[in-house]
DNA sequence: TTGACTTACGTCAACGTTGACGCCATCGTT
DNA sequence: AACGATGGCGTCAACGTTGACGTAAGTCAA
């Protein structure tokens, strides 16, 4: 890219210096409203737009955030993208965009160049593994904000969904209507965050109803094979299962069409409660009961916090929990 | 951003100039073997990461691309903003991404702090009669990529899908297939762009059989009700039509559905062709004859011509125009 | 009238890096 | 032995902006 209008071409045709200009350009008082005036017509004038790498590397601030997502494509991403590109616009920054495909190699790539760009924050949904990794990059001064989990750490903030109580809220719903033999298909993939649900799971059963039966509990690959695959394990281990929580939503439908194939009517004699309310949810049917997660607000408040810690570096938030819903449909 | 390890760090550790580190880090050459390997230890040592703010301001260079959609949420574009992503990132670029909205004013606040940012080079999804906005850009020097359309000026490549020839394929299917009565549903928003499937949709009635009717075309909003609507009103116009031509997917299946509840057999006596191949076209029922278009060769094109923009700053490149393929469904 | 304040600027250096250029050994050639 | 070429550095300035500080003129109160 060619050289474009510097401050001081702006200068020399109103006749000050580049110094008054600035002031001028960030509004910083200190000049009168007539070279105020004149400063501005030059600005129009001309087409200057200030340099944000030359004012960044003095600043330490270059008007820019990232979102770092897992993968691109997941359906729910690109509209998280967009409130915070809106939102980021709105406070004068530029977005940075990329994904980690949940490799932490690459995430820690993506990271040093963001770093390099120096980032004034950065949105994550972090690469399994990783809270230690981003904590690093906490320390060394970068605003940061985890999604999906529960971190807590100075410069860092958390935003997340309480899907232990969403968990907790399926089992109970399955209980609560009657059902007692329960079992959760979770996913082999572990992480602290993944565990929750199976904790909020088992936590439901504390004060079950005496005639309920010990929960079940499997885990599979978490896509819609993954979650046949662990309803035919499940109905191995104990055949005469009347309910099932599945960790996502993609898993339940899996479980869903497994369960009618091998001959089970959902909900009379099996119900399935999901967990995300991704949009297939409402098509497959029956309809699944699920746990519906207020996505729009967490991109809001993980921006919302991503800027509290730009402003306030350094600072410590508690993390957000955000509460989630069971929503009951006809497969329960 | 607090300070981060610098190149006067790093030479300061090593003993030699921060002129030498930066030769080893860029390799440049101009040093020995033993300075090279001192230099990088020290580099790892500390943890030192180019300062991308400075080293842009000199060479004008800044490390990044921006990619400009319409509307993230749009559900092919995820798609390429990942390829896109995973290119740039290859060739040492980190992304920046925006939308528009559609909206000129708003696409020239985006570009605007693009600019600013110093940018390498843009792919854009142009809002609707922004060419010139655009071209005013690669005249500052900018390399831009222009998605959809065809644009020719220096500094400016475009990429786009033939649908001119999509459209005339489509029509000549309807033809071929035995269907006289022929209808379009066209888009309201007739930008240039746009226009181009009518042309080809008309073109393939230059040497159409004798017994042909001459084609109509109507134009409604390009979404399932607009489809659903224009059928209605083709059908107003001459109710014995047998081959219905969309401006779009969404179109076509708003008018299968209107056809369908106005008591149309589709394919028997009302063939429909869609244009764009969205998933949803595979998804009803009959499932879509529509126009295929390869994005992610799209996507690949535009990214190599983004590429050789920058390395050839002021070429003008001949427009991209990739072929596009009728895939034959149930419809027709 | 004086001195402290304020207003409206200007000056200078610094941010971290690279381009341009210079310098001193060393080496091979004639 | 003298010379040019080359390798391996270092020095200096510049990129465009802002922080820190200086200063001259004007204002106001004592």
């Amino acid at each position: 890219m060619p050289k474009g209008t510097t401050l001081r071409d702006v200068a020399d045709r109103v006749g000050v210096s580049p110094r008054t200009v600035s002031r001028v350009v960030n509004d910083e008082g200190g000049f009168s409203e007539a070279t105020r005036a004149e400063v501005l017509q030059a600005v129009e004038d001309l087409g200057y737009q200030p340099n944000m790498l030359a004012r960044g590397l003095i600043t330490r601030r270059s008007g820019t955030v990232g979102l770092v997502g897992v993968d691109m494509t997941d359906p729910f991403f690109p509209a998280m993208a967009d409130r915070i590109q809106n939102e980021a616009r709105e406070t004068g920054r530029t977005m940075f965009f990329a994904s980690n495909d949940g490799d932490p190699q690459r995430q820690a790539e993506v990271f040093k160049s963001l770093l390099s760009h120096a980032v004034d924050g950065v949105i994550v949904f972090p690469a399994p593994g990783t809270v230690e990794q981003l904590t690093a990059y906490a320390r060394r001064g970068m605003p940061l904000v985890i999604v999906d989990d529960i971190v807590e750490f100075p410069n860092l903030a958390s935003v997340s969904f309480d899907l232990e109580d969403g968990a907790k809220q399926a089992a109970q719903h399955l209980l609560a209507t009657g059902r007692r033999r329960i079992g959760m298909i979770g996913s082999e993939v572990t992480v602290p965050r993944t565990r929750r649900r199976e904790r909020g799971f088992f936590g439901a059963f504390e004060n079950a109803p005496a005639d309920a039966a010990p929960p079940e509990l499997v885990r599979v690959q978490p896509t819609v094979a993954g979650g046949s695959n662990g309803l035919q394990k499940l109905l191995e281990r104990r055949d005469d299962l009347d309910g099932i929580f599945a960790f996502n939503d993609s898993m339940a439908v899996g479980a869903l069409r497994a369960a009618q194939a091998a001959g089970r009517r959902v909900p009379d004699n099996l119900a399935i409660v999901g967990c995300n309310d991704v949009e297939m949810s409402g098509l497959v049917s029956p309809r699944l009961t699920t746990i519906r997660l207020d996505r729009p607000r967490l991109s809001a408040e993980a921006i919302r916090v991503l800027h509290n810690l730009i402003e306030a570096p350094g600072s410590n938030p508690a993390p957000i929990v955000l509460p989630v819903e069971l929503v009951v449909r006809e497969s329960t």
